[in-house]
DNA sequence: GATTTTATGTCAGTCTTGTTGACATTCCAA
DNA sequence: TTGGAATGTCAACAAGACTGACATAAAATC
């Protein structure tokens, strides 16, 4: 703990990229970037009477068609009162189905309708086409940078459910 | 609009980190990491029973001492309603002290407080080491990266916003 | 077979944080 | 000086997160 970061300290190498300056700036990158990031998607969400939390279960729904509740409850973080609200309104609104588990009859396995499929290429169009052009701006060796700084923020956990994301099939 | 980015276009450079599979990949690191990202600060802002929307405005408070209720608006991209719940409540904590403009009386001048500043440091540092730590895993060239295609995601306006943020002074 | 655990769903209530509408104050310009 | 624009405050409401309590059904265990 002897390394607060708080000033350059030279090791014979430069670490002038670990400044308060330069993380200040990171951790100001990361809240205006996400704020752009989820624009798109919250403009056409917004249309169709949903918000984001709906937004993230047809992506990770579309991501592991058959994926049950309780797994969907891990990728997102949230408790199941909140995901049941969205669930919910999402199978009446007839873009996601569930069925009973064939094996485990106390398992509902979640599954994109066509109506769904469609508003999450909606969403994922939109989003792709703003990712695309940053990495496009960007080019490769900058993509690669960033997808290992997004990285190594995560949590092991996190990092762990961000690399796989199968299973869900019945 | 002819490439759809949905497939592999070669046009003699490889364009390969612009498919559809790495576009996703990097819109599921930013949500995953942002919500590393989040996870520190939101641990200490309840212990002192506050929200993000009290974290960024002190934040930006922090960067900008003396920044009126507009300006603050125009960063934080909410509405002055809103803003106003969190500023009369770190106010009344005593956090944030509001000065009455020399010049134009209506506007409010925005200052941390010592305990302001306090409280603005414990999220920092934390929100800091995090960041550090994700910049010492990655590299320089990694966070090089990581910061051209967070500002390539920015709309041009949020763009100008994040280069600069000085301003302020009465 | 009885009991416990697991998976899911629901109801009620609270909190944060976003929204709009109405309004007061202050400044400035016609 | 008067009316509009800018700035900020208060009130009320909505979305979406949370906790806690409880119900049901099925699987697992004793």
């Amino acid at each position: 703990m002897a390394d607060t970061g708080t000033g350059p300290i030279q090791h014979g190498e430069s670490l002038l990229f670990l400044t308060d300056e330069q993380l200040r700036k990171g951790i100001e990158a990361m809240f205006f970037a996400y704020r752009a990031f989820t624009s798109d998607p919250d403009r056409i969400l917004e249309q169709h009477g949903y918000g984001r939390a709906h937004h993230r279960a047809v992506h990770f729904i579309h991501r592991a068609p058959g994926t049950t509740v309780n797994n969907l409850l891990a990728i997102l973080g949230v408790t199941k009162q909140s995901l049941n609200r969205v669930l919910r309104a999402l199978i009446e609104d007839g873009l996601v189905e569930s069925r009973v588990g064939k094996r485990d009859k106390r398992e509902r396995h979640l599954y994109l309708t066509p109506v769904g499929a469609a508003l999450e290429q909606e969403l994922s169009d939109a989003q792709r086409a703003r990712m695309r052009s940053a990495f496009r701006a960007a080019g490769p060796e900058a993509v690669a940078g960033f997808r290992q700084v997004l990285e190594a923020m995560m949590d092991p956990e996190m990092r762990r459910q961000y690399a796989s994301m199968r299973d869900g099939g019945q």
